[in-house]
DNA sequence: ACCTGAACACCGTTCAAGT
DNA sequence: ACCTGAACACCGTTCAAGT
């Protein structure tokens, strides 16, 4: 999920000329604190240490944002959007299929999170969703959480899942495979079964079992 | 869940008489650093902060703790100890009705989520699991994870969940009563269900999902 | 319009020194 | 054995000043 990271870079680097006017030192501090999340976790992701890395004095990085949560939210949504793009591109492989869809949405929501973990608990913890300050982080939690709901909704047009409301369906869908993203993460998974697992085999395990259900029979 | 606390805070001014020998700082500073949490967040749990609400010196949290991570493990522990009564107690309730047991599971779980946000967060990403440096951190995950074991195994035995892997069906259970707790926790509810709701009612939503299944009938 | 340098208050951590 | 005081390197943030 570093698709378009190297061409940014080069837009940076191709249009300051001197070392001045960094070009787009907004999008360059994203993929500067990305970089730091997933290289040395959470905690390395510092102000300082991104605008050290985009080349820029300490103070530059307040020109494009207010204060660090103002990049923890930025770096929130790129990965929201990443992710999404990444679910879109696992359900258009089964486009008339919506129950392989569904499931290879679960599937793909594990990888991720299993892929980037550090960026990935990033996204579900960068900030407070309290007021809303940051409506376009907001809007890239609708993405995902839409992708999900038309999956549900394409299910019951085809008699695939059960009737009853649809966004009640959906967040129990969510729920089941983003807890066994944020348990694996977390290296839960081998305490409970006993032993690794690959994400895909694990997403299958847990989600064909919320569609056919826990009761006898 | 400051169940204990209040005592814990008398036990600990009892003792010293003069400023020095303080009783039991480490206690006194887990006490701290979990009300640091709950009352400002998680950034705002800092050692010395802790170390000031005790009433001692920025290095004397050094004798208790080699670093900020193990006061972070020592607090995740508290709360995973806390939870894990808080999931007994409830368990308690429905010794007979194994199914009733296990969807008082689920509520109590996703209610002590909700009740204690940023605990809950700093519970579950405390520090890496990787190479084990907790021990009695990891004992505190094995309770929590146990507990829901034993509610599948029982369930199993009475006949009311289907056979197959207990521990499978377990990290099922967990998964989507975690991931709810989570997504709660991160204000993503409203955005799927599109209103608020109790967690009482949203986790029996959810679990009742899990039990009998998405596909129809 | 965009960035730098210096400054302030605060942190994690260490270490010699105190009781 | 347990704690303090002072110090170091680092951080978030601000602000006057530079181009």
């Amino acid at each position: 999920v570093i698709e378009g990271a190297k061409a940014r870079r080069r837009a940076v680097r191709s249009k300051p000329r001197g070392r001045y006017h960094h070009g787009d030192l907004r999008r360059a501090l994203i993929d500067a604190a990305r970089l730091l999340v997933e290289r040395e976790g959470r905690q390395a992701l510092t102000l300082r240490a991104a605008a050290r890395m985009a080349g820029v004095s300490q103070a530059a990085p307040y020109r494009h944002f207010p204060d660090k949560d103002a990049l923890l939210a930025a770096v929130a949504e790129d990965g929201l959007r990443a992710l999404a793009a990444w679910l879109r591109e696992a359900a258009a492989r089964h486009e008339d299929e919506p129950l392989v869809r569904l499931q290879a949405l679960g599937v793909a929501y594990v990888r991720f999170a299993v892929t980037n973990t550090a960026h990935f608990r990033v996204m579900f913890t960068a900030v407070a969703a309290e007021p809303d300050p940051y409506p376009s982080l907001s809007e890239a939690y609708d993405e995902v959480a839409g992708l999900l709901l038309e999956a549900i909704v394409a299910c019951q047009r085809g008699a695939l899942v059960r009737d009853g409301k649809p966004r009640e369906l959906a967040l129990a869908a969510w729920s089941i495979v983003h807890g066994l993203a944020d348990l694996a993460v977390g290296g839960q998974v081998p305490r409970m079964l006993g032993e690794e697992r690959e994400p895909e085999a694990l997403s299958k395990l847990v989600t064909s079992r919320l569609l056919t259900g826990l009761a006898p029979r």
